[in-house]
DNA sequence: ATTTATTTTTAGACAAACCTAAAAAAAATT
DNA sequence: AATTTTTTTTAGGTTTGTCTAAAAATAAAT
């Protein structure tokens, strides 16, 4: 059934379940970007999992994962995050530390160490940046949540998971005091540059970039 | 100065380790063999590793590891029982199912994981299988002990650790109650097969081959 | 001390995953 | 609708680690 993939084929695997969640279908240059290689390469490599029935792709026309295809990419990103869980609530790792270790670590492949470390970990449902862990059956339940840059103005709301892996973002928010579970509310909205006011309990509020209100998922109350 | 090395590199560099321990040097047949490839592949890699400063190879003479290469060495086995450790203390695997997903796990390359596991694990000194691990200078301590077909008749011995990785015979060594910590006597040796009779605690004493008599290895009273 | 057998190395190929440069297809522009 | 630009694919090469078959070196046996 699942056939045996190397480190590089779920590398792309694991790409293409990422862009084709915003997107119909994805494009070679767009995944060429993403993984950081060559936009021939990435042909190459479409090929390939097409032949192993992994990928629905059009010459020309842009791909999207087969059905098998997101199956096993969402048994990547189900050991991703529960290492990811791990290393924060047992190794003591900073949520902006454990991207790189788990990278490496995703692609350990026994079902029985993956099912094993669930048990352990007590099922946890999110990783610590908020995403939701698959199950052991691929399924995979996503939050509702809004980027903060959307959140009306003076409207409290959760911070439910923050999309960007970068960790230098991720200690921004750290010492911000802005948490997955932190409150948060808008307080203002710049237009020249689409930033924002924020403020969180009872602290003075701060100021948010663009970029940083669209990572920021929140939930209102 | 420790260059990065690839899987294959650190096998290589494992097996090494492992062959030198007795024998002068090593051929390039027993590695083929140890490694399961074929001599030509092996002298191929070696050529690298010598290039790389890890190896003292003469040409169709033998090699050794290099102080760097040994330094290596120490390193991946360090992660390697570090990862059994967890995987039978914590994941509650049991000693014959650890060394193949030990094999993958000791390839993902963080000082700061082997580290923090290390610290989670509460610095163990050996491994399920009795081996010591070393620290993260790669300062490692061997124990005292000799393969229980050596202890004398009707001496009292503890059992250190088993020199075998295979899930079978580990398997035969549980069913038997034969444990890292348990204390033997061998009560008959056989000559025509040198086979032993064994007896643990007040349990009916039971035959054992050479074979296993000769991967156990303990520590007379 | 030759000859024979074994071990090891070299030579040349192959697959995976990448690359650059050129060609082909699709999209955008005039 | 024809031309230009962008995107994608093909063609051919490179590196890593493997292989088989043949050659060279060493060891064993007569």
């Amino acid at each position: 059934m699942s056939p045996n993939l190397s480190v590089a084929e779920e590398n792309y695997i694991k790409s293409i379940y990422h862009l084709q969640q915003d997107a119909e279908s994805v494009t070679t240059n767009a995944l060429a970007d993403h993984i950081k290689t060559k936009p021939a390469s990435v042909t190459d490599m479409l090929k390939k999992l097409q032949l192993k029935n992994l990928l629905n792709y059009n010459p020309y026309k842009g791909f999207r994962l087969s059905k098998e295809g997101n199956k096993a990419a969402l048994n990547i990103i189900r050991r991703h995050r529960l290492w990811e869980y791990f290393l924060v609530n047992q190794l003591q790792f900073n949520w902006d530390e454990v991207h790189d270790v788990a990278e490496q670590l995703e692609h350990v492949i026994s079902r029985k160490l993956v099912d094993k470390l669930d048990a352990f970990l007590g099922y946890p449902k999110f990783d610590p940046h908020g995403d939701p862990i698959p199950d052991g059956n691929g399924k995979i339940n996503y939050q509702q949540q809004m980027p903060l840059i959307n959140l009306p103005l003076n409207t409290a709301a959760i911070i439910t998971s923050v999309q960007n892996q970068s960790s230098d973002l991720l200690a921004f928010l750290s010492n911000r005091d802005m948490h997955i579970g932190t409150k948060v509310e808008v307080k203002q909205k710049l237009n020249f540059d689409n930033s924002l006011e924020v403020k969180i309990k009872n602290k003075q509020s701060f100021h948010v970039s663009e970029q940083v209100a669209n990572a920021i998922q929140v939930n209102p109350l």
